[in-house]
RNA sequence: GCGCCUCUAGCUCAAUUGGCAGAGCAACGGACUCUUAAUCCGCAGGUUCUGGGUUCGAGUCCCAGGGGGCGCACCA
């Protein structure tokens, strides 16, 4: 058993000892007296990866290995002990612990004293110490980071949903399983892309701003161009431009963006939220009902290994096939009461009513046959479930169904009592696409906000010819929801949507007023909350689009919380 | 937008019927040579969300406003 090195000098000669290991190689320590903070650090190991390295497994307590590793992250935990010191070094791999040694380690004292959240980077050899825990025994190490903030209580973390959601890199720190929740998000987005890709899917990325906001039914958020002179919208759908680009050939194509509605917010609803969509040529919606199911149960065996979960306490079976079966046949099952688009208007109104649905005598039998659906049946699907065939009055954009008269070739896949997408055989004919967005039209003008526009340019993308094209759209935050087993959207979404926190605004306008605009200063000067400086310093690249040019008459809300 | 609940130290939470606003963790100072939510000693920390009101006295009761949660509405 080697002596531990006692200096960076001797560490040196362990080289020959671990052939994988190149001296740390940090720089810009000493140079400059007032930051003694090196300009970058370079690790050997990752935290978690050596902590739960087999070569090590058979390391007896009290034992060293002999090899030397350098390793980064910052202190969630540190029990100094007089001349010996223990901390729980974390970083997003998992956690080792660092021991330090008075004889060992260089600076001791100050390492032991060091603050919980600090950043630290440590080099030393892998040991085991005699209660059993691996650790890398500290000779050389270097502070990365001072947290001159702490990270709340640190068993309990923070509960408090505000401060969970509008400080985040709190609460990833804080909170036990945070972060694994977005690792699986960025594994789900990866595995959607590979998979798609496999089928020979290629992404794309059309606007965001869109002149006419169509293809869904909602309000949009609306912004200024300032050079077109002109309003824009937030796209509410990805639906139009994709489509216009199987037009121009591209068979199978996908996109995966952020769509803005301008509705509530809700434990489901984030005002932004990110969608996937795809088109495929010569496919109806049996074809990707098939493409619908393979997918979402391979990227669930592909991130979480397996395709059988549990959500919510309750066992959730995403194999294949699912089950296919029409809007009637669920609502039949679920109320027993036997509805369609065969019985007159008056009756089916009066079934709704017989099952409690609230329907006006002005909507029209597709309308009130969705709405029984909805308010009877849907939340209590548990899914998966292809929920197949809905009125042609209620989707514009779907293609007649080829049997059944007043109905399109539409399906929902609801999972868990949601729709977790919405996808049809496309409606191709351009004529008949134009008498149905004149309908929307026609809706729209008799005060329903949310009736589709119609969009040109859509329009004549169609004229030129779009194949037989089945298309899809999944809320993928949804479909991170079930993978994760959270109730909530927030959990799913890194920065989700939430109110300006309110109150200094007089102060914001008379910070506009004098033109610090854009530099986050609206409501620097008024707010006593320290968290609140960090925010409006967020919203800058914001406020800079939005400062550009004139200065902007901005309400004092939203001059200077913007969130995006 | 409506209803119900909620807001106390940096964090997690107490505070009797309306009677001096507290603890743990974190931070700060100290002790300790194998800790595992370490332990021990010490110190500091407050616009009880804001503004009114009732009262001898309000964290507590009332009114208004704000933030948050849930539900409804909205939402394919």
């Amino acid at each position: 058993m080697a002596h531990p090195p006692r200096s960076a000098a001797a560490l040196r000669t362990e080289r020959s000892r671990c052939g994988s290991w190149a001296p740390p190689t940090w720089s810009g320590g000493g140079v400059l007296v007032s930051s003694p903070i090196p300009y970058r650090f370079e690790t050997t190991r990752a935290a978690g990866e050596l902590a739960s390295d087999k070569a090590f497994e058979d390391l007896a307590p009290g034992e060293s290995s002999g090899v030397v590793v350098s390793v980064a992250g910052r202190l969630m935990r540190l029990r100094a002990q007089g001349r010996v010191a223990f901390a729980e070094l974390r970083d997003w791999t998992g956690a080792i612990q660092l021991f330090a040694q008075s004889d060992v380690t260089e600076r001791f004292d100050e390492l032991a004293g060091r603050a919980l959240g600090d950043w630290v980077g440590a080099v030393g050899e892998v040991v085991r110490t005699k209660r059993g825990e691996l650790s890398v025994r500290v000779v050389e190490w270097v502070l990365l980071a001072e947290a001159r903030r702490g990270f709340g209580d640190k068993w309990r973390g923070v509960n408090d949903p505000d401060l969970r959601y509008r400080q985040r890199e709190v609460d990833l720190w804080a909170n036990e399983g945070v972060r694994d929740t977005f690792l699986v998000r960025s594994k789900v987005l990866a595995a959607i892309r590979r998979l798609l890709s496999e089928r020979g899917f290629i992404e794309v990325e059309t606007p965001v701003l869109h002149q006419v906001a169509s293809g869904a039914h909602a309000r949009p958020f609306v912004t200024h161009y300032n050079s077109l002179h002109s309003d824009f919208y937030l796209r509410i759908a990805l639906e139009l431009h994709l489509k216009r680009l199987v037009v121009g050939g591209f068979e199978r194509v996908f996109e995966i963006g952020r769509v803005f509605r301008n509705e509530g917010i809700s434990p489901r609803h984030n005002p932004e939220f990110t969608e996937l969509e795809l088109y495929q040529a010569y496919a109806d919606y049996h074809d990707v009902m098939a493409l619908t199911e393979e997918l979402v149960a391979g990227v669930s065996l592909e991130v979480l290994g397996k395709t059988t979960l549990t959500y919510q306490g309750r066992p959730l079976d995403l194999t294949p096939p699912w089950r296919r079966a029409t809007l009637e046949e669920l609502v039949a099952e679920q109320t027993g009461v036997e509805v369609g688009l065969h019985l007159p208007p008056e009756e089916l109104r009066r079934r709704a009513r017989e099952l409690g649905v609230a329907v006006s005598d002005d909507d029209g039998p597709g309308k009130v046959l969705v709405e029984i659906y909805e308010k009877t049946t849907e939340s209590s699907l548990w899914g998966p479930v292809f929920v197949m065939d809905y009125p042609k009055e209620v989707s514009p954009l779907a293609r007649d169904h080829r049997s059944r008269p007043g109905y399109v070739e539409r399906f929902e896949p609801v999972i868990a009592g949601r729709e977790l997408g919405n996808a049809f055989s496309e409606l191709a004919d351009p004529d008949e696409q134009r008498r149905r967005l004149l309908d929307q039209a026609a809706e729209r003008a008799a005060g329903d906000e949310e009736a589709m526009a119609l969009d040109e340019e859509f329009l004549r993308a169609l004229e030129h010819g779009m194949p037989p094209t089945g298309g899809l759209g999944i809320g993928v935050d949804r479909l991170i929801m079930l993978l994760t087993d959270q109730a909530n959207i927030r959990e799913v979404v890194l920065f989700p949507a939430l109110r300006p926190p309110s109150g200094r605004g007089d102060v914001a306008v008379s910070a506009s007023a004098v033109g610090t605009v854009g530099v986050g200063g609206p409501s620097e000067g008024g707010l006593s909350e320290e968290g609140s400086g960090e925010e409006s310093a967020g919203a800058d690249s914001g406020e800079e689009l939005a400062g550009e040019g004139s200065a902007p008459p901005a309400t004092p809300n939203e001059g200077s919380r913007r969130r995006d």
